[in-house]
DNA sequence: CCCTGATTCGC
DNA sequence: GCGAATCAGG
């Protein structure tokens, strides 16, 4: 596999959104972390904060918050990410709508949603979580990738999601 | 043990 | 230039 120009491009966009080097070979496929790494290197792009640091912390970084996503599943359920301050950093957070009735299904104010890891399909393991985020057939297509505990599918918050019967939202919400 | 980025150096 | 091996760390 060698850097295409297409291939350089994709990995300083993912890069620059904060995407661990591990992630962002899985999205490219057919390189390794190291090979990811040390590209990084050879092209002068800035290196993270602190060495070793989380991913999230890095990935932290003032977001915009209007800009809708792109419909979700065609017809029925959508998502939309905004941001809220939580203490010292700011959340990014997949909302999600029903297109249909138009209600949205916000975490209670006292949730804290971890922002996604946008892991891809070959990167998830037994203990990230495999909530699907955006369209399938959309390039940014990403799994939420956070850790989930107990050998759940989900991470605790996705949890909450996937067992709760979509009526029984409905109602709460109305 | 899971993971992170940084560096070295043979290829 | 490339990236596996290694280092240093959370």
């Amino acid at each position: 596999m060698n850097w295409t120009d297409e291939r350089v491009e994709k990995l300083k966009k993912l890069w620059s959104e904060g995407l661990s080097a591990s992630q962002i070979a899985a999205q490219l496929g057919g390189v390794s972390r190291n090979a990811v790494i040390g590209k990084v290197h050879r092209l002068s792009l800035p290196g993270r904060a602190k060495a070793g640091g989380t991913a999230t912390a890095a990935r932290a970084p003032k977001r915009n918050t209007s800009a809708p996503r792109a419909p979700n599943y065609a017809s029925r359920v959508a998502t939309r990410t905004v941001t809220r301050q939580q203490g010292a950093t700011m959340l990014k957070e997949e909302v999600e709508i029903d297109t249909v009735n138009e209600i949205e299904y916000r975490p209670a104010a006292n949730v804290v949603v971890p922002i996604s890891r946008r892991l891809g399909l070959t990167e998830l393991t037994e203990r990230t979580c495999k909530w699907p985020v955006g369209d399938p057939l959309k390039d940014d297509f990403h799994f939420c990738g956070n850790d989930s505990p107990d050998s759940s599918p989900y991470c605790t918050y996705h949890q909450r999601l996937a067992y709760q019967p979509v009526h029984d939202r409905r109602r709460a919400a109305h």
